[in-house]
DNA sequence: GTTTCGATGAAAAAAGTTATCATAACTACT
DNA sequence: AGTAGTTATGATAACTTTTTTCATCGAAAC
């Protein structure tokens, strides 16, 4: 369980077991697959009528992503996110729509394949990877085409 | 060449080509591979004895990822950069040294493979990528093996 | 040359993150 | 259990990066 790794990693540190360290690493282990940012675990735990100051938000992040319990990512519109990183040490891949801001998850051995090939032409030790496919999603895609459907019909009525 | 796209693009968009938005772009043709963040442009700017606005190199940096001549990538250290998109098309990828920060670009037809199966497995119209490997450059882990003689050496002396 | 409207510069504001410091609380030791 | 010794937290200030605002400037069209 990771409650038991974290607790593991803090012992071996000489760090302390708190109630906002564990509190923080649960909402994480409560919604997989999730992103959040510090603002947006913070706003979880008020919700949750957990009264945790920003500071240690970003204080427990960043001690969390240091233990490799959490990945740091960012899609590029200034926030950084982090995610549970998976126990069997595969790294995520994400699809971000650019329109909308969706985003999917996806895998792929030929990743892993590749972060072989690439650490030994290089002689570096890779220890992740982070890939992001940027592009339109289904749903923007066809809201795209209605909208061009529509500009065309509006600038015929207008002749 | 690449001025040309944006003088282009400009027209196309009813935008207008000004001293500031060619001269932010050349900074970037004159160095090849370079992925800088805004103060560093706002700097080279200066040393050029170009007084260019921070605000003007924002909103040009901004404009020229929406054009598709910038990509812009995060290394992860807080600071948003930007690098020439490649003229083929051509997504860069990153190997980073999570010791002393160094980057280094590699290419791989793998990767376009990937982007094709992915777009027609999920229904995405992937436009571009980003793939950051994170590990430990061949330097940095020299240097971590021999701290690490050093040490069990006094280890072994205090005894 | 004049007009028009988008672009720029300077500064203020906003957003996100980090540092400071007094107080709270975890852990080890008795 | 009680206490001492430190580390962690909370609240706020400070900092950094980015965006907005608005008066002025200048590119493009006529």
């Amino acid at each position: 369980m990771t409650l038991d790794i974290l607790r593991r990693e803090l012992k071996k540190r000489g760090q302390r077991i708190t109630y906002q360290r564990e509190l923080i690493l649960k909402i994480f282990m409560e919604s997989e697959n999730a992103h959040f940012g510090a603002e947006e675990i913070y706003r979880l735990l008020l919700e949750k009528r957990s009264r945790i100051s920003k500071a240690t938000v970003y204080r427990t992040l960043a001690l969390l992503a240091d233990f490799g319990i959490l990945n740091k990512i960012e899609f590029g519109d200034g926030i950084v996110r982090y995610e549970l990183a998976s126990f069997d040490g595969k790294s995520h891949n994400h699809l971000i729509c650019k329109i909308c801001g969706k985003v999917v998850e996806f895998e792929s051995d030929k990743l892993d394949e590749l972060m072989e090939t690439i650490s030994k032409e290089t002689g570096y030790r890779i220890e992740n990877y982070q890939v992001k496919f940027y592009g339109i999603c289904p749903d923007c895609f066809k809201k795209i085409l209605r909208n061009d459907d529509n500009q065309k019909i509006a600038s015929e009525s207008v002749k």
